[in-house]
DNA sequence: GCAACTCGGACAAACTATGTCTGAGTTGGG
DNA sequence: CCCAACTCAGACATAGTTTGTCCGAGTTGC
């Protein structure tokens, strides 16, 4: 059971996108996060279709949140970019084999089914409960209140010098 | 996000097994649960490697569960063919970039894989506390106390014959 | 109207999971 | 005591998915 990388990116880009009241292009995050840019572009694409983030086009362009972030929970985000199908899936082996029951007393799912889908119920309610809201809160604290802030005027800063810099040269410049 | 499809293998065949006091053949369990019999067994090896099965060689050799049912529990099972390793692990995303943390305050877990790990955490006590009896029962219950007898009969009757059909006799009858 | 920037989906490479095979070891009977 | 059959165990191909990259369509601001 591997859970996929861009799960990762996704929360963070979501945290650092609660920071901002302007768009972000994907260019910006990808910086931040130091991430390849084309990849986390594909993911962000995924939460668009999902509803968390909407995008606009052209040069003042980038990805914001559609809602606040205490109404957005780490459930929806990781649902987005993983896909929402259970981790356990039954192939239905009591109807196989030799022994193989008939369709008819097969309408509940397995025992083993069900005791399964019951963990991933566990887990996704924990994930259910945690906003991106209170994962911004829970990092800024731990930064002792400094990462926030930090966020906020590096991309305020980063958006600002786009016209001096090009992205490529501000790229080489930090790396 | 998805599980090994052997799980569901490795988990009826515990179940499977805790109805039957005499080993049983790997064969006999892929068979019984219409399951590529070389692959199961590479799953066998595992729950055997992770001291769930004991495993014996010659004639009337086959596995047999080390412990009684009830003391196996299903993250065993499961953490046994799929690995113990957390479906998400962090990548340090908050050391990388412009505003890298100094690894000096990154001591404790980013709040996010704490979050993460939390679920996880839910979704492993789901499954301790779920034995492999307790599904053997289930199982039974839901057939209305039929199937458990069914197995055990069947392994018995399989496991005498083998003198008088061969495994490849018996395999195409029943197929 | 132009130029630059943006997103969006189509296109390869790498890795893991899946499935198969042959070999080593052990048991039971002759 | 030897042989034959059956067993497990690990090494070997294959398929699917994930990861990563690229270029084109559309939009905005000047």
């Amino acid at each position: 059971m591997k859970l996929s990388n861009g799960v990762e990116w996704a929360l963070h880009s979501c945290v650092t996108l609660s920071q901002s009241r302007e768009p972000v292009p994907a260019s910006l995050l990808a910086e931040l996060h130091g991430t390849p840019p084309s990849y986390l572009a594909k993911h962000l694409q995924a939460l668009s279709r999902a509803g968390i983030v909407h995008s606009t086009a052209g040069q003042a362009g980038g990805y914001e949140l559609t809602r606040p972030a205490a109404q957005i929970s780490a459930l929806e985000v990781v649902r987005a970019i993983d896909g929402g199908e259970p981790a356990y899936r039954c192939t239905e082996i009591r109807q196989r084999g030799p022994l193989a029951l008939p369709a008819a007393r097969c309408e509940r799912p397995c025992a083993i089914a069900r005791a399964m889908a019951a963990a991933e119920d566990a887990w996704a309610d924990a994930l259910r409960h945690v906003t991106v809201a209170d994962l911004a809160a829970r990092i800024d604290a731990d930064s002792e209140g400094t990462a926030m802030t930090a966020v906020s005027s590096w991309l305020a800063a980063a958006r600002q010098g786009s016209g001096h810099a090009t992205r490529q040269g501000r790229t080489h410049v930090l790396g």
